[in-house]
DNA sequence: CCGTATCCTTGGTGATACTG
DNA sequence: CAGTATCACCAAGGATACGG
């Protein structure tokens, strides 16, 4: 059964909010060449808090996108690699991120032009 | 200059963060086909606060990703266009969409499955 | 090394009401 | 019809400290 993204209620619009949030295309990005361990991936997100590390990979978990494997070694080792079902999902989100890093200058130049037109009505001493 | 959006202070990271945001994806999908009034745009994407609509078409304007037309009948006419920066995201956009429609099932599987397996040391009866 | 628990702050988000 | 303004709230997210 195809399902709709546009519909309030359909469960598969959760799906994409979830594979639209904050740090999901970081992290699968990451994988996309192989296993990473927890310091690995901590390390490479720049910026990212180790909550939200574990956070985002549990999530990505239990929707079984990636697999978690624990080696009982000291100290302790544990890997997060893609699953079948995440490799599907690698390619959009590798073009998002490359449109991103291409397409920023153009974005940047839009929002000058935006804010210097804005203030049309912008008295000249006013208090807001 | 390419950025690169594994890097903490890179700006293209936040465009990132924007194209990956809760509505931005079926705005810009609504928007694939033609122009579309704000009230069309409120009707189909079911679930949305006029607030967070406005908020969504403010960025995506100020980022240069659509244009705003007003056509000053009685009533206000608005219509909402992609420009061509915009319709660059359309594509990856797009395949996100159509795969979180594919593939909340395969998910939800995945989910029931974490869900049962986690309750490993689970107390027959305590508190939490 | 990897992860959980707790506290605490902020801001995203919705509801509602009002204006051009 | 489109949009702004205000309020109120919950949950996301960071910092920190502790545990396996």
């Amino acid at each position: 059964m195809i399902r709709d993204v546009y519909l309030k209620m359909c469960p598969c619009r959760d799906l994409l909010d979830m594979v639209a949030s904050k740090w999901t295309a970081l992290v699968i990005g990451d994988l996309e060449d192989g296993p990473k361990r927890f310091g690995e991936l901590k390390r490479r997100l720049e910026g990212i808090s180790q909550k939200m590390l574990t956070q985002t990979l549990r999530t990505l978990e239990r929707d079984g996108l990636i697999t978690r494997t624990v080696y009982p070694s000291v100290p302790l080792r544990v890997e997060y690699e893609l699953t079948a079902l995440g490799r599907g999902v690698t390619e959009p989100l590798a073009a998002l991120r490359l449109w991103a890093q291409q397409n920023y200058e153009s974005v940047a130049e839009a929002r000058e032009t935006f804010d210097n037109a804005e203030p049309m009505g912008l008295a000249p001493a006013t208090t807001r």
